[in-house]
DNA sequence: CTTTGTGCAAACCCTTTGCAAGCAG
DNA sequence: CTGCTTGCAAAGGGTTTGCACAAAG
């Protein structure tokens, strides 16, 4: 992009990623930190739903001193840039995934194991929009959440999200 | 049913709503109670979607000593007993809604008013099964959600749900 | 009487925020 | 240097819970 952002990657296929987080930390005088670094590394790295806590135990490993808060803060900060989407399956508790521009996708959760896959199904968009339009409303979104057990064998109840 | 239910009502087509309840508590061997008599009866009057602080406030109109705990506790009950459904659109709050056993339903939410409509699909519901049989799910639920605008002339920004 | 229910306030859980000290630019 | 960031702990907001008293069965 410009050219060269100073938060280094190896990662060629996520470099779409912190091209937008370094011109979004640019554009609104925020501040490249090693926090932020590590945090964003970590999530990232593991390219699944993770919630904060999780990203922080992750994040700890590797320093420490980074705290809990600042996970949350970087996180809010990766959604506002629009890299982030937050969802909240489990009730009270929100999860974070990468949000990839040209992906959208609906979930489908395993409630034995709580594995979270994902799917997209253009008919069943196709319908959303003409009950909306049935019903007088403009549609901005949608928010489909499948629920079931995974025939999988290794399927283990209480497994880690 | 039973010979005779001791929670009283007039409203005829919900005295379903009452059996089911006055047999869920005697099962369980629970009482029946004023409070608990005045919470249901302002849920089911209401018969939308409502939340436990605003149902609190109903209820207080009436017998202004019961408190907010009872109110979640009678919502608990009910739900465990399969009459009410909660849910969360926004963030963080629960709704909680009569629920109506032959009458499932998805959700149309006005991002403007709060409104909620709604909406039942079969070719939704069909699609969905067939998305989770491909991806070897057994479908046990499901959450649908529309966000949008409603194009009424009296919607209302931050009006109440 | 025995057991469950209630009101109140405190506890909980996840998330956000205030503040003084720490750093990036 | 200036002002965004951080860590910590405390505060928040919705919901639940412990406890002693009230009340249903």
């Amino acid at each position: 992009m410009t050219e060269k952002s100073n938060f280094p990657t190896n990662m060629d296929h996520d470099q779409w990623f912190w091209d937008v987080l370094n011109a979004y930390l640019i554009q609104q005088s925020l501040k490249q930190t090693r926090q932020r670094k590590v945090v964003v590394e970590e999530f990232l790295k593991l390219d699944r739903h993770v919630d904060a806590e999780d990203l922080h135990n992750i994040v700890r490993k590797r320093d420490p001193r980074v705290g809990l808060a600042t996970v949350y803060r970087t996180l809010n900060l990766l959604k506002e840039a629009g890299l982030a989407d937050q969802k909240s399956f489990r009730d009270g508790r929100s999860v974070f995934e990468v949000h990839r521009p040209d992906h959208h996708h609906d979930h489908l959760v395993c409630l034995d194991c709580g594995k979270i896959m994902e799917f997209e199904n253009e008919e069943i968009e196709s319908l959303q929009n003409q009950v909306a339009d049935k019903l007088g409303f403009k549609l901005t979104g949608h928010r489909l959440d499948l629920y079931g057990h995974c025939l999988k064998r290794n399927c283990m109840p209480d497994a880690k999200v």
